[in-house]
DNA sequence: CCCCAGGTCCCGC
DNA sequence: GCGGGACATGGG
């Protein structure tokens, strides 16, 4: 029983892992990470290719930390596994090294998504910092939890607008409720394969292609999931096809085929690296 | 004042 | 099925 744990880490980049899009409510304070993970609020800091790990509470054991940060996932190997001769890969493994996926909780992560479509993720991040804030429990100095199904289910549509979500405020309660009813199991989602666990979260209100995919690649850890977003669309077009425009059609054809069989560490390395590198023609000058 | 944001929903063809 | 527009809110 010990309030810390420290953990060897392999080709493992925290900060850029952490800031990458798939979690909303990180903190950076002092050079550390902060977070509330399986109920558990937990600190993080890097030093020597050592992660060291504080809770407030003795742990016992500490899987639910290394199955979140996936610390016995192999990206070595995962990478060695990206097509031969693509240049732009070869670029945002160099860019993005250390870059890992997170096995998140299916709720939280479900939430968060639905909260990010139409917006920068920055404020992606405010949404949720206030939807704890108002609705989540008190469990140590500023921090709580992340607010139940239920808990939402019991709101109003108004006080989740209250969260600045505009109208997502209507998805997010109506899934909060078919959740907390049990309409759908997001822990039998989990024994799914990658096409019918899809179908099944695209049942719920707010949560289409896009945000589907990025639950079973953030959550589920479903290495076939490749989000379809506005970056990795335009990114996708300018890098692969710079001189047809190929439908969506083709697009995931060519997706499908072409990044197997880690499309969704393809997609993160791409994302990180056109949103970090830019590196997209017109960026700066349609400014 | 206009444009866009890690999209989804709803409509008419 | 497949285009187009509406949708809340905030920042450039």
């Amino acid at each position: 029983m010990s309030r810390t744990a420290v953990f060897t880490l392999r080709d493992y980049n925290l900060a850029a892992t952490l800031t990458s899009g798939q979690a909303f409510r990180w903190r950076e304070v002092d050079g550390t990470w902060e977070n509330i993970i399986a109920g558990r609020w937990v600190r993080l800091s890097v030093k020597d290719k050592k992660l060291h790990a504080e809770t407030a509470a003795p742990q016992t054991d500490w899987h639910w930390l290394t199955d979140y940060l996936q610390l016995d996932v192999n990206l070595k190997k995962i990478l060695s596994q990206f097509p031969k001769n693509d240049p732009h890969l070869a670029a945002a493994k160099k860019t993005c090294r250390g870059l890992r996926l997170l096995k998140q909780d299916p709720w939280e992560t479900l939430a968060g998504f639905i909260c990010s479509s139409n917006k920068r993720i920055v404020q992606i991040q405010q949404i949720i910092a206030d939807l704890c804030d108002r609705f989540g429990e008190p469990i140590h100095e500023g921090w709580q939890t992340f607010p139940t199904a239920a808990r939402l289910a019991s709101l109003t549509e108004a006080d989740l607008r209250d969260c600045r979500m505009g109208y997502r405020a209507k998805y997010l309660h109506a899934t909060g409720t078919m959740i907390a009813q049990n309409e759908i199991d997001l822990a039998a989602v989990a024994a799914l394969d990658y096409e019918p666990a899809k179908a099944e979260l695209q049942r719920l209100p707010g949560i289409g292609p896009k945000v589907a995919d990025c639950i079973l690649l953030f959550a589920y850890a479903h290495p076939q999931a490749f989000p379809l977003d506005t970056w990795i669309i335009k990114a996708l077009r300018q890098l692969y096809f710079p001189r047809r425009n190929p439908t969506p059609k083709q697009l995931r054809a060519f997706i499908q085929k072409h990044f197997a069989p880690h499309h969704g560490y393809a997609q993160q390395y791409l994302f990180h690296h056109v949103r970090t590198q830019g590196g997209l023609l017109g960026e700066t000058s349609e400014e």
